[in-house]
DNA sequence: GCAATAGCATACGCAAGCGTACGGAGCTGG
DNA sequence: CCAGCTCCGTACGCTTGCGTATGCTATTGC
């Protein structure tokens, strides 16, 4: 059998790209499908309908980030050196700001965003309690202001609060 | 002349109202009309199209929260006290993550939610200064972890972290 | 070389929403 | 009591996107 999925990857990947500019509702077959240079026909071929394109997407943005997390899971050096590399990968990653808006209104994505956000929860709150902060509610200051600072503009950058606020946390200790 | 503004309050009511359950897209003429038990007659003649409405729905959250905060520059109390209140009233608006959301996609609510962004940001700045605090990062820390607090779902309370970080904040002082 | 199949193009009907045109109800002043 | 104004209802054409049906092309198996 030939790779039938080659072409199915690139209009999940297409999709991946249109969420970055931060707009779910580009996500259409007809509109993605002017915009690859292709008809509708290749569309509704690998997929079979919208919403099971949309699943196909999420869940691909899915299965990156969870492997980030597993990347991060297994790396070296200190606690403050990985909490520092774990937030800048955050950041780098431009569809979570679009796939936490899509959640508002799609049941997937929702299911989705919780979940990641449940494991980086987890994550920070090991590396803090690694460091003798065991106050949860310091790890969700320090990943709603990586999440709220992006969503914020200003000419601070959200990786300067997200140091200043490790720093902090550390002189605490 | 009798009050021809009334039933135009009532269709941006209705309008905010809609975003509080998080979806921008619900502000179209035709389902709002619906919903109001009327029809687009009415629409129609108090606006005169769609993207007036909204501008019409964006100024008016716009003026309230603009309101909101200049009632809490002239509050009493502590600087601790006024954050506290501050960031209590920010946790309020159930409109404001639909504004943020929206202003991906819609010029006028990106320059009103950044217009707001500022004023609290500010605000924030100057309580924080007051309590001998400088680095504007921290200040984008406490915003941010209301906002991106508000965003992640999980079972901390984004007003816990908010005055887990104010108490860290201070107690470096 | 020639079916068979994978992949895409095209055309169709359908539904939803926009904006307009126009008409009708109801109040209001003279 | 009627003329005018305010406000809403209804019908129309237009556009956009969905999903289906069907046909075309190119590659692959044999």
């Amino acid at each position: 059998m030939t790779n039938k999925q080659h072409s199915k990857i690139s209009w999940i990947k297409a999709g991946l790209s249109a969420l970055k500019d931060g707009d779910p509702s580009a996500l259409r077959a007809e509109p993605l499908a002017k915009h690859l240079g292709t008809t509708k026909g290749s569309f509704y071929w690998h997929f079979a309908d919208v919403p099971t394109y949309h699943d196909a997407v999420i869940d691909s943005w899915r299965n990156d980030v969870l492997n980030e997390i597993v990347a991060q899971l297994s790396a070296n050096g200190t606690p403050q050196q990985r909490l520092h590399a774990f937030g800048a990968q955050i950041l780098t990653d431009q569809v979570d700001p679009a796939m936490r808006t899509w959640a508002k209104t799609h049941a997937h994505a929702r299911r989705t965003i919780t979940q990641i956000d449940e494991q980086r929860l987890t994550y920070i709150s090991t590396l803090l309690a690694s460091l003798g902060v065991a106050n949860p509610a310091f790890a969700l200051a320090c990943y709603g202001t990586l999440i709220g600072g992006t969503a914020i503009k200003t000419d601070i950058r959200p990786m300067q609060a997200f140091t200043a606020l490790i720093d902090l946390i550390l002189a605490l200790k």
